[in-house]
RNA sequence: GGCAACGUAGCUCAGACGGUUAGAGCACAGCACUCAUAAUGCUGGGGUCGGUGGUUCGAUUCCACCCGUUGCUACCA
């Protein structure tokens, strides 16, 4: 044990708040709060803190669509994101949003610090404009059709179905995601940070092990690309901070986002005596400072967020932990197959300390995805914490209480035991590099090394013949002896079956504790710490996050001509509608857009004229079937009298689709 | 398109600074046991380590290319 704590501060990423919680996220919560829960029970100064990121257009027009505030809905989404991660026993010492005064505080600082060294640029820029909504518009509001593989209602920066990458003027028919109308463009003053001016400092501090390798590769990209400087400013409307010195100019979220990191602790502060925002965040701060993030923004959190901490006078994180994402059976997370589970819709059928363990057990320090595989997590489940480790407590407990439920005075195995106590040591610095999976393969082995050691001793036929008593107790002593070792390497991971056996153990689980043995200890009543997952539950999980597929997209048929008015019957038998063969059709001299169609009603004939010209030549439509309004009222037009009206669909010019009834009908024929 | 990471048994994953028969758990089969939430113990079958080519005495491990998956590509967050 050092001699003094370490001081270490852990964020997680800030989810947006504009929607719920899913499993997606729970894994970087997950693994964070293991990490934090095991520095903690290693009497560490550890603390742990997250916020809502609030800010940014996406959140302004939700809160607008909504018909809300967006401080309404901000308020709304922070309860409902509490709410799931205290479920999944996510254990924050403060969970804040971005919105904050701290937050506007210190972004202001940072701004001005970097302004005043002369690391602020402004520049005109040209970008899209929303000329209905009067807003500038990201790429990622403006939809088109992609100019390489012409995939309809395609984003402005790139193709989902082709995968190209273009830039928004390159979209054809390019409208805005938010109003629908077509933008132009527009130009606007921004503010940059001048990024290029840490190009040295970051090469350096993206290799000096602060980063796991293979996102130090990525960035070398950009690094060696050459790296531009970052645009921090967004036009007004916005949902944000006002930049000080420029009205109508708000600092882009992404500036603020991570700044949350600060203001979120610096409001813990206010509260904690113990804790001291300076020791923490001061340019020679020898506190340590961790950010786990997704592997989706490393260059936000390893390039412009160190960047603009050193160009503030600030501390740099020490490290920067980028996990995978979580696919579901080997797809990603879909809405149509029920693989996109939200937090709450798992909660509502399983115990959140499956996930944990599950995630846990195959979680590494690399940046792999992970993949929930919905069977191998039951199975697995079941398995490692039911069978192997739960049953180790449950199968000696039986015999504890028959002896009085008091522990033998000695320990009949010390060397076993003292095994598994060195073990911790492995264990811990698996934890502490991150690499949960290699923790949970070593307590399951030693699981299963308790489960032979019974197995091998068989204490249940010792009980059966006389005068034994004290072997079996002493056997089933250094059984639970054995379990509490695992269990309080399993702590971090599953806390609250770490406090149900604490219950029972009748003693409190600590890292450096366990080397104190259970000897002539009383224990108490045994009760399941755990109960098996059972497959169905997973299924009706599955089930309630089915999601019927997208409504129609904005540019379906139906949307841009709507269904019209409801009709009584009695409106529409006024139509008389008729099967008619076309006698005859010809141009029209003198006329652009119409024939003249020679309609046989079987024994009638009529003289039509039909504006389908630009979708038709006559020999086309000589003797087809097709639909007419036959009791219209005759119009007298340029060219003659029109006796009725063919039925056709379509926008127009050649996209004109006449009627034609399926085989069989005959001319005269009443459409009912 | 470019770049990065990954691709090992039915499933989920270890591992190999290149070197005798490539490992674990789950699943499966057989046996044992019955203390335990049908839990546990023992035994066993199962892999041309994504493909092709190269370097080497020797490659699944190194290199090149290809295929597949995921991510990034700076004014979505």
């Amino acid at each position: 044990m050092s001699l003094q704590p370490r001081k270490i501060l852990v964020t997680s990423a800030l989810p947006y708040a504009n929607g719920p919680i899913h499993l997606g996220h729970m894994l970087e919560y997950i693994q964070t709060d293991i990490w934090v829960r095991f520095q903690k029970m290693r009497g560490e100064q550890c603390t742990y803190v997250c916020a809502d990121d609030a800010h940014g257009t996406a959140i302004m027009l939700k809160a607008e669509q909504m018909g809300i505030t967006p401080e309404q809905l901000i308020e709304e989404v922070n309860a409902e994101h509490q709410r799931d991660f205290a479920d999944f026993l996510i254990q924050f010492d403060n969970y804040y949003s971005t919105h904050s005064e701290e937050n506007r505080v210190l972004s202001e600082y940072i701004y001005k610090a970097c302004r005043d060294r002369g690391y602020i640029a402004t520049r005109e820029i040209t970008q899209a404009f929303d000329p209905e909504k009067k807003l500038f518009l990201a790429d990622r509001f403006i939809k088109g059709t992609c100019p390489r593989c012409k995939a309809e209602d395609q984003y402005g920066d790139n193709c989902e179905a082709c995968g190209a990458t273009y830039s928004p003027t390159e979209l054809i028919n390019p409208r805005s995601a938010i109003s629908g109308a077509t933008p132009v463009e527009a130009q606007s003053t921004h503010y940059f940070f001048k990024l290029p001016e840490f190009t040295e400092f970051l090469k350096e501090w993206t290799r000096s092990g602060t980063l796991q390798p293979q996102i130090a590769n990525k960035l070398a990209e950009w690094l060696d690309a050459g790296l531009q400087e970052w645009d921090i400013s967004r036009d007004a409307p916005y949902f944000g901070f006002e930049i000080p010195d420029a009205p109508g100019k708000y600092f882009y979220v992404w500036l603020d986002a991570p700044i949350g990191y600060m203001a979120s602790f610096k409001n813990l502060c206010s509260r904690r005596a113990d804790l001291n925002f300076d020791d923490y965040w001061n340019a020679n701060s020898e506190a340590e400072l961790y950010h786990f993030i997704g592997k989706d923004i490393v260059n936000f959190h390893a390039l412009f967020w160190p960047a603009l901490l050193k160009c503030s006078g600030f501390r740099t994180p020490t490290g920067v932990f980028a996990h995978g994402f979580v696919t579901v059976n080997g797809k990603k997370m879909s809405k149509s197959r029920g693989t996109f589970i939200k937090a709450r819709t798992y909660l509502e059928h399983l115990d959140p300390e499956y996930l944990r363990y599950y995630f846990a057990a195959k979680l590494s320090a690399d940046v792999d995805d992970l993949d929930l595989n919905l069977e191998d997590f039951a199975n697995r489940v079941n398995a490692d914490l039911v069978g192997k480790l739960v049953n180790i407590a449950s199968r000696c407990a039986g015999f504890v209480k028959k002896a009085g439920g008091r522990l033998s005075k000695t320990c009949a195995e010390p060397e076993l035991v003292q095994r598994f106590i060195d073990a911790g040591d492995t264990i811990a610095r698996y934890y502490e590099q991150r690499e949960f999976g290699k923790a949970i393969r070593d307590i399951m082995a030693l699981a299963d090394t308790a489960n032979q050691y019974i197995a091998d001793k068989a204490p249940w036929k010792l009980a059966k013949e006389e005068g034994r008593e004290q072997e079996v107790l002493d056997i089933c002593s250094v059984g639970l002896n054995l379990f509490r070792q695992l269990i309080t390497y399993l702590a971090p991971v599953v806390p609250a079956m770490a406090q149900k056996a604490e219950l029972y153990l009748n003693v409190r689980l600590g890292w450096h504790e366990r080397t104190q043995l259970l000897l002539d200890h009383e224990v108490n009543e045994f009760s399941p710490l755990l109960t098996r997952v059972d497959m169905k539950q997973v299924e009706a999980m599955v089930e309630a996050s089915k999601e019927a597929p997208a409504a129609p997209q904005v540019s379906s048929e139906l949307s841009k001509d709507p269904v019209a008015d409801e009709i009584e019957f009695d409106d529409f038998a006024k139509v008389d509608l008729r099967v008619v063969r076309i006698a005859n059709a010809e141009h029209v001299e003198g006329a652009d857009k119409l024939l003249r169609l020679t309609l046989d009603l079987g024994g009638e004939t009529r003289n039509v004229f039909a504006g389908i010209k630009s979708a038709y030549q006559p020999e086309q439509l000589i003797g087809k079937l097709t639909v007419m309004v036959a009791n219209l009222k005759p119009r007298k037009m340029k060219f003659g009298v029109s006796e009725g009206m063919v039925l056709a669909a379509g926008p127009g010019g050649k996209d004109l689709w006449i009627l034609e009834p399926h085989e069989g009908a005959q001319p005269g024929m009443r459409i009912r």
